[in-house]
RNA sequence: UGGGGCGUAGCCAAGUGGUAAGGCAAGGGACUUUGACUCCCUCAUCCGCUGGUUCGAGUCCAGCCGUCCCAG
């Protein structure tokens, strides 16, 4: 294989091994990080650069804090506003990293960009289309976060990390002497690195948002909150509400700004209604199948009847109720080990 | 101010003479390319107050305070 290729440098570990696995195949890589906002701890790039240098290949810092906010934090704030549980790592895939750094990436010439996600791509024999697969080391797929690229997405990119796992990964960073070897995974809201993210909300909107009442199951008045928009389906922690049993967020309203708390048990359903696809190995369909449906980052797939309806939305209905169920979050089907596409939940039940 | 019950950590609550269970909440940590969940750790030198009995009292006794119920 030869060919210009734009890699994706975080400054981990993960894009620093996918580089190189590059080079090895005979491509002509050029690394590029992005700076998305200033919640950084400054070396990320540094980091990037560093392994650039090492493997011999150009490097540049491209400044998309703009975009970043535009198609991903606003986004993110409005999501929540609304009563939703945003998944910001999805929207940052589809509309930066494979979108604005892909645009980028033609534009320098490299007709691809490659990213260090635990996914592979490939090209499904009896529909002609491309399909996100997931990673081989289960524990670590990402095939969720990469439900929603388009077809002219996924033709255009390549996951050297599909076949490896994490130790792998690890194992090869040490040898090629990457300083980011052992550095920690990354965690939590890249943008929101305390992980407070209502007083983000709060600090980015400049709104402080009305306290109200957390009510039972039957309406009764338990407590108060901090702002509705603090809490999100099936949180245990920060109620503040002491019972006999541990009570979780099993409802909310931003119309009555009231959070409803219930049992464990209450969360489990078994429908939902989505919103907003984009399909990968199969077309549009229109008629009724069944997939396996995933509904959050670490959510074990469960088997469900998929309805698509006219309108573009479909609706999804487990065989065994799931916890939990969110709207905001995406929604990604499977065939196996083979993404069927991704979409949003915009209903429970 | 006659009768009865109760008063243990922020909430609930075991414990009736041998040196303070547990749950919830809270705090900390782990996990983690989302929010969550989950898991782990921590959390009453002290049991309303004051005396007394006892080798030893949250546990027995007395008084007081508080609170709830009944009777008024």
């Amino acid at each position: 294989m030869s060919g210009k290729v734009m890699v994706a440098m975080s400054g981990g570990v993960d894009s620093s091994v996918a580089a190189w696995l590059l080079l090895r195949q005979g491509y002509d890589c050029v690394g590029v990080t992005m700076r998305l906002h200033d919640e950084t701890s400054g070396n990320e790039a540094a980091d990037a650069a560093d392994v650039a240098r090492r493997l011999g290949i150009p490097h540049s810092v491209v400044n998309l804090r703009r975009e970043f906010d535009e198609n991903v934090i606003r986004p993110f704030v409005r999501s929540y506003e609304r009563g939703d549980t945003p998944n910001p790592c999805i929207l940052c895939n589809r509309r930066l990293k494979f979108g604005k750094l892909l645009e980028l990436a033609r534009e320098l010439g490299a007709e691809r960009l490659a990213t260090g996600h635990y996914a592979r791509i490939c090209l499904t024999p009896d529909t002609g289309r491309w399909a996100v697969r997931k990673g081989l080391e289960a524990a670590r797929d990402q095939s969720y976060v990469l439900a929603s690229l388009t077809q002219d997405q996924l033709a255009h990119t390549l996951f050297p990390l599909g076949r490896l796992t994490k130790d792998e990964t690890r194992r090869i960073a040490s040898e090629q002497g990457f300083l980011n070897a052992r550095k920690h995974d990354s965690q939590d809201i890249c943008f929101i690195p305390d992980g407070d993210y209502a007083a983000f909300l709060e600090r980015y909107t400049g709104k402080a948002y009305p306290p109200g009442q957390i009510l039972d199951l039957n309406g009764r008045i338990l407590g108060q909150h901090r702002g509705a928009a603090r809490y999100t389906i099936g949180q245990r922690k920060g109620l503040g509400v002491s019972a006999p049993e541990p009570l979780y967020v099993c409802g909310k309203s931003m119309r009555d700004n009231t959070v409803t708390l219930g049992p464990n048990a209450v969360l489990f359903r078994d429908a939902l209604l989505s919103d907003d696809w984009t399909w990968g190995a199969i077309p549009p369909p229109e008629t009724p199948f069944r997939a396996d449906a995933k509904i959050r980052y670490r959510h074990a797939q469960a088997p469900a009847d998929v309805t698509p309806l006219p309108d573009g939305r479909v609706r999804i209905r487990f065989d065994a109720p799931q916890r939990a169920i969110t709207t905001g979050q995406a929604v990604a089907l499977y065939r196996n080990d083979t993404v069927l596409g991704g979409g949003t939940i915009t209903a429970v039940g």
